[in-house]
DNA sequence: TAATTAATTTATAATGATTCTAAAGTAGTG
DNA sequence: CACTACTTTAGAATCATTATAAATTAATTA
């Protein structure tokens, strides 16, 4: 199955027709072999450059929030003032780089069992997530 | 020394005026006993209600702002939909809680050692945040 | 205390991100 | 090929936040 093949696919179990633009972004998303960490203006800008098609930020909007619902993509919280979006939707944690903004995956593995040892009643755990903040370190 | 006294002080320690807007603003913030998570929106509400003082939007964020800068505030990353404060600027986690969207300190002795195993060259470690987020366990 | 100066408040405008809308275009079906 | 439903798009609408500039108030000085 060719990476196009697997793009519709993607689509379709996303209730969307691929149409050349969701496939334009499938690329930008998925044709790679790390861990993508964008914004949506970041998506946007390179759109606008490397894709041959015109693609409108509305579609760019409708198709990220699909592929959030439909769990292709995670929406990370790092702060108030960008929102991310991460290809990586295994359960995982980021360091989050505050001298440039930049965000990097940390596997599961790499971080140490943790204790949560307060209970809330009637409430069960779903996830536990880590932001790890670092900075230069001269 | 007074409440009012404190929060003169703590307006002053900031380098803002007491003005009667942003006392009010800080008994609301600070005179409690348990830790407060809110939203601008959230505090424009109360202080629409409760308070004698009209007091405009823009006078909520700059105060705010000012106090998240000096320390007297913490920002909260939950997700891209709110941007929540907390009173409490100590080190501590947070739960979120999913069916509700409430926010619950986590302090941070209640939080078991974490051990981050990869290492970021040049880097070092300034804070780790952890967010439980919970759901209701019927 | 009155006068002066500088900071503050406020309503409103400006901005920026996101969502909505409705007209024009396109994919899927028979 | 024709039809229908889904898409795309530009631009409008909305919402949160920030900026602005005139009116008000606090602090300072005489």
């Amino acid at each position: 199955m060719s990476n196009k093949d697997i793009f519709i696919e993607k689509l379709k179990a996303s209730g969307l027709r691929p149409t050349k633009q969701r496939i334009a972004i499938c690329k930008l998303l998925f044709q790679r072999k790390d861990t993508f960490h964008f914004t949506i203006n970041n998506l946007n800008n390179i759109l606008k450059n490397s894709s041959v098609e015109k693609i409108s930020l509305a579609t760019i909007y409708n198709t990220i929030h699909v592929f959030k619902k439909k769990g292709y993509l995670k929406e990370i919280s790092i702060n108030s003032y960008k929102s991310y979006f991460d290809t990586n939707v295994t359960h995982h944690h980021h360091f989050f780089n505050e001298s440039t903004n930049e965000i990097i995956d940390l596997k599961d593995s790499d971080v140490g069992k943790i204790k949560i040892k307060k209970v809330i009643p009637g409430k069960k755990i779903k996830t536990i997530e880590v932001l790890v903040k670092i900075e230069n370190s001269n």
